[in-house]
RNA sequence: GACCCGUUCGUCUAUCGGUUAGGACUCCAGGUUUUCAUCCUGGCAAGAAGGGUUCGACUCCCUUACGGGUCGCCA
């Protein structure tokens, strides 16, 4: 039975990197249909914060990666008041107490100070990597590898000795970690071994670099899962595009949903060396997203970003949404792209007004207008008909009058289908627009 | 500095000794859409360098260069 672990330290914010390693842990779990475990490493107090520790569940819960034990799962709930159960590290402190005396026992601690270190066997230590396959590191040399301190001189217990002994205690059968702790597997092996258990396996997957390949840090764009849905990104899309970071589905497939990443997902198909992050391609595959969920879901995920702009919801809006869903590459783009159809207030882009009265068709919006007026029914095809009319009437194809046109109602160079915009607006708007446009 | 991992288009990647080195993002050019977007077609663009091994190397080995990681009483 496969049992898969992220464990992550509280600091105020999921880095995008321990949200692919969240990812490919879990992904791993519901491949084999293993378990997937959330252990919280908060035995830095300083940093130990509710909040801090509310923005990785939250982050984990965006982003659809639940977990069958720890914080405020089923498997919580074994017992819930002994140290055995919790999956903080801050409430295990009896159990590392249990190991630190075995340790004590088997000879393999000495005092340095108030503090304890752990002997290591001086030999090589070679281990099989998943990813990075045979890596030895030699204990030999002193000078390169010495002692470890496992308990501080206060009595806390380090990361090194309590991540093994959760690991340990908690079954875990792989550990999918970044790179950034291949030199401290040996020290965990030679834990493990002192305190003669056996050793899960290890992947180290590589880490993910800003695009100019700098290390990537807290404040750096799309380092923090948070900011993901605040900028309009769906979270199967980052999903998707994180796991495309070190990872190949080995086709020329791209998009996938979470079903089919657990589908395709394999440890041996995770690359070597680290990734730079892509906000372009994230955002491409963002809108490849948006193009898959329905209207409805779209205009629902929209909402909150339409409403921040104090747009007004009107009974247009189910139409508004349909007419730029497959326009924006991001949530938060809705808002700049429809606020001409719902407010006469609307910002517009000058230039192209500018480009448009010079356009010598403008000339022609005037009568476009009249004629529009006089019309019974309105309809986005009676409207485009109104077009050919003015237009051929004046020697004009239909084509060169609709740039004029989409500027004198939108105030753009880009936006929704002509047809929706004239059906949207409706008779009375536009005809007002067209007019008052050349004055 | 020492140790470890790595190095294919600008970026993400395919290739597991024999390919015109493929796909995707970006960019450019056409086409479809009477408009915008989508979409379609095409184009630009890569094996870090040098040695081996081999009939043959992006692929295996060595060296160098470069990048990343680790060397805490942080995690």
């Amino acid at each position: 039975m496969i049992r898969t672990r992220f464990a992550p330290s509280p600091t105020g914010y999921l880095h995008v990197g321990g949200a692919r390693t969240a990812l490919f842990n879990w992904l791993f779990a519901r491949k084999h249909n293993g378990t997937f475990i959330l252990r919280v490493e908060d035995t830095d107090a300083a940093r130990n914060t509710e909040e801090a520790r509310q923005a990785i569940f939250d982050g984990m819960s965006w982003l659809g990666l639940d977990w069958d034990e720890g914080p405020q799962s089923s498997g919580d709930l074994r017992s819930p008041s002994s140290p055995s159960s919790s999956y903080y590290q801050s409430q295990r402190n009896p159990i590392y107490d249990a190991y630190f005396e075995k340790l004590l026992a088997a000879d393999r601690l000495y005092k340095d100070g108030d503090a304890y270190r752990f002997r290591f066997d001086r030999k090589p230590i070679t281990m099989q990597d998943l990813v990075c396959g045979e890596v030895t590191i030699d204990y030999r040399d002193e000078s390169n590898t010495p002692d470890m301190v496992i308990r501080r001189s206060d009595g806390s217990y380090v990361f090194h000795f309590v991540n093994v002994v959760d690991d340990l205690e908690m079954k875990i059968t792989h550990v999918i970690r970044g790179e950034d702790h291949l030199m401290n597997t040996p020290k965990h092996l030679q834990l493990i071994e002192a305190l003669g258990s056996q050793p899960p396996q290890y992947a180290h997957i590589p880490l993910i670099l800003n695009a100019d390949g700098s290390k990537m840090s807290k404040r750096d764009a799309g380092a923090a899962v948070g900011d993901y849905p605040k900028q309009g990104f769906l979270s199967e899309a980052v999903v998707n595009f994180i796991a495309l970071l070190g990872w190949s589905s080995k086709s020329d497939d791209e998009i996938f949903t979470l079903t089919e990443l657990i589908d395709r997902f394999s440890l041996e198909a995770i690359n070597r060396a680290p990734a730079r992050f892509d906000f372009e391609k994230c955002k491409w595959v963002n809108q490849q997203h948006i193009a898959k969920i329905s209207t409805e879901k779209f205009a629902d995920l929209a909402k909150p970003f339409v409403e921040a702009e104090i747009l007004p919801i009107t009974e247009s809006y189910p139409a508004v949404i349909a007419a730029v869903k497959e326009k924006v590459r991001l949530l938060s783009e809705v808002p700049s792209a429809i606020d001409f159809l719902l407010t006469d207030t609307a910002p517009v882009d000058e230039e192209t007004i500018a480009k448009a009265k010079a356009n010598p068709n403008s000339a022609l919006l005037p009568a476009l207008a009249e004629l529009m007026a006089t019309l019974n029914d309105w309809s986005a095809d009676i409207a485009k008909e109104a077009i050919t009319t003015v237009a051929t009437a004046n020697g004009a194809k239909p084509g060169q009058l609709m740039f004029p046109v989409r500027v004198a109602l939108s105030g753009r160079a880009h936006g929704p289908d002509l047809g929706d915009i004239f059906s949207i607006l409706g008779k009375e708007k536009t005809v007002a627009r067209l007019r008052s446009f050349l004055e």
